[in-house]
DNA sequence: CTCTTTTGTCCGATATATCGGACACTTGTC
DNA sequence: GACAAGTGTCCGATATATCGGACAAAAGAG
C-alpha cells in the first residue's frame, strides 16, 4: 500500500517512543484539523505515527467526553465539545475586542473612567478600564473579584435571577459592604428588579463612600445581560451629568448588541 | 444553575490519585467551559482538583498547542485552536445535515440515483446518498475512497487547482481507470476548465461502462467548490433529460450555498 | 521594614499509562 | 472455497508522566 503521498508525516512535536497522551491528543486534533473531514482509525495511524493501540484508547476517551464523534462508518471528527469550546473563545474575544474600543470613545468624549465588566463565578470582575486623561481615578483594579452587591453593575447583571437564586449564588459574606453595614437581601433583590425596569443601575457610596457607579447591561443574542459597561464618578456630579452619561452608556451597549 | 463556587468540585471523572494527563485535560475545558471566563491556575487546581504542578504542565503544553491562552494578568482560557477545531466541527454539521435533506428532496423528485460528495486527502469520497426508489443502483458506497480522475465529480472540485498543482496533488495511478486505461493530464485539465465554465461536469463510462455521472458543484463562502452533488444515471438517458437533471442539481446546490 | 501567604518553577520517586504484540473477527482476493 | 490483508480488542511489561514537596520570588499584612 504505497500510500502516504503528500503528507510526509510530521508526528507534530513528539517523536520519541512513549510518548505523552497529551502530546499525542494534540497530534490527533491537528490531523483531523488539517484533513478537514472525518478520519479512519488507520488514517489517524498512519497520518500521526502513533501505536495503533494508543489511537484506539484516546479516541474512545475523547468520544466519551464529546471531544470527537465517530460516525457509523467508524470514522472520526471534531464532536460538539469543541464546537462549545470554540463558541466560547470566539464570543470571549469579539466581546472583549469590541469592548475596548467602545471604553476608549466613552472615556474621551466624557473624560471619565469608564468600565466594561462581566461576572466570574459568583464575583463580579473589572475586564477592562480606560481613564481618561483624569490623573487620578476611582475604580478598581482589572480583573479582581468583588463581591456582586457591592457593585452597581453587580444589580444590572443579576437582573434575570430570582430572589431565592441570588441568594443561594452569593456567599453570606459578600453582603457585608467593607465598612461593616450589611446589604439586606430584600432590598438588594428590589434595586436589581429597579435596575432592570430602568435598564440601568446607580448605586452611591457603596464600595466607596466618595463613588457614584452608572452602569448598563450588555445584552447578548440571548437577552440575557452577560456584562456591563459603567462609569465610576463622583457622588457630587450633578443630575444632569448623570443623565448625560447613562445615555452615552445605553447608546454604547447597544453597539456591543447581540453579539 | 446551580453553580459550583466553593464547592469542592468533582472533578469530573477521575477521582482517584495518579489521573491520566488526558482526563485531566478534559478537566481543565470543562471547568472553563463552566465559567464562561479565564480562570487563574489556582482556580483551575481548585475547580479541578488537580495537582498545583501538573495544572501548570498542562496548561504549558496546551499553551503552546494553541489551545488554551495565558492573557498578560495569567488568566486562562481557550485559545484559537479551539476556535478552528470548533468550526471544523460546525462547518462539517451543518453542511452534511443540510445536504441530506436536500439530497432526500432530489431523489425522491427525479428517482435516480444522488450523491453528495467531497474530497478527502487527495481521493474522492461520496459523504451521502439517496437511491430513491430505484431497485438497483449505480453508485459507490459513501466513504470509499475514489480516485478523483475517475469522477464527474472530481473534475469540478479541482475547479480553482492549476494542472501543476494537481499533476502533483493527485498519485500517479488514480490516472488509470478500472478497465486499464490512462487519463492523460492534459485531457484531464481541459475538462476541469470546461466544468469551471459551465458550472458543471458530465463524465460518461468512466469508472463504469454503463454509468453516466452529472456533477455541479456546492460553493462554500469562499467561492471555493468544497462539495458537488451529483446523479449517477445511465448512459442511455436523452440529452433533455441530462438537461433537466443538471438544473435540479444546480438549483439544489444554491440553497446549499454559502456555508 | 519584617513576617506571612501566595504564586510559579524545578526535580526525583514511583504508580501507571503507553505501547507492542497476540488474538478474534471481518473483509477482500483469487 | 481457501488464503491474505485489514480492523478492533485485550493484556502484561516497562519507560515515563504525574505528583508531592522543596525552593525562590512576588505579593500582602502589619
Amino acid at each position: 500500500m504505497s500510500e502516504s503521498f503528500t503528507t510526509p508525516n510530521a508526528p507534530a512535536g513528539s517523536s520519541g517512543k512513549r510518548a505523552r497522551g497529551v502530546d499525542r491528543v494534540i497530534d490527533l486534533c491537528t490531523q483531523l484539523h488539517r484533513h478537514k473531514a472525518p478520519m479512519t482509525p488507520r488514517e489517524l495511524v498512519e497520518a500521526t505515527g502513533a501505536p495503533r493501540s494508543s489511537v484506539y484508547e484516546l479516541v474512545s476517551i475523547l468520544s466519551e467526553a464529546g471531544w470527537l464523534e465517530v460516525d457509523r462508518d467508524g470514522r472520526i471528527f471534531f464532536g460538539r465539545a469543541m464546537h462549545l469550546f470554540g463558541l466560547d473563545y470566539a464570543r470571549h474575544n469579539d466581546l472583549i475586542s469590541r469592548a475596548r474600543s467602545v471604553l476608549r470613545q466613552l472615556a474621551a468624549e466624557f473624560n471619565e473612567t469608564s468600565q466594561f465588566c462581566m461576572l466570574e463565578g459568583n464575583k463580579y470582575t473589572v475586564v477592562l478600564d480606560d481613564n481618561g486623561t483624569r490623573p487620578f481615578r476611582i475604580s478598581a483594579d482589572t480583573g479582581v473579584r468583588i463581591p456582586i452587591p457591592w457593585t452597581a453593575s453587580g444589580r444590572v447583571l443579576l437582573g434575570d435571577m430570582t430572589l431565592e437564586a441570588i441568594a443561594d449564588f452569593i456567599p453570606a459574606e459578600d453582603f457585608v459592604l467593607p465598612d461593616g453595614r450589611e446589604i439586606h437581601r430584600e432590598d438588594f433583590f428590589a434595586e436589581i428588579e429597579k435596575a432592570r425596569d430602568q435598564g440601568h443601575a446607580i448605586t452611591e457610596g457603596l464600595a466607596d463612600s466618595f463613588a457614584c457607579c452608572l452602569a448598563v447591561p450588555v445584552f447578548d443574542q440571548g437577552g440575557h445581560a452577560h456584562a456591563t459597561l459603567c462609569f465610576t464618578i463622583g457622588r457630587d456630579a450633578p443630575e444632569t451629568r448623570r443623565d448625560e452619561l447613562l445615555d452615552a452608556l445605553k447608546q454604547a451597549a447597544r453597539t456591543l448588541y447581540g453579539h
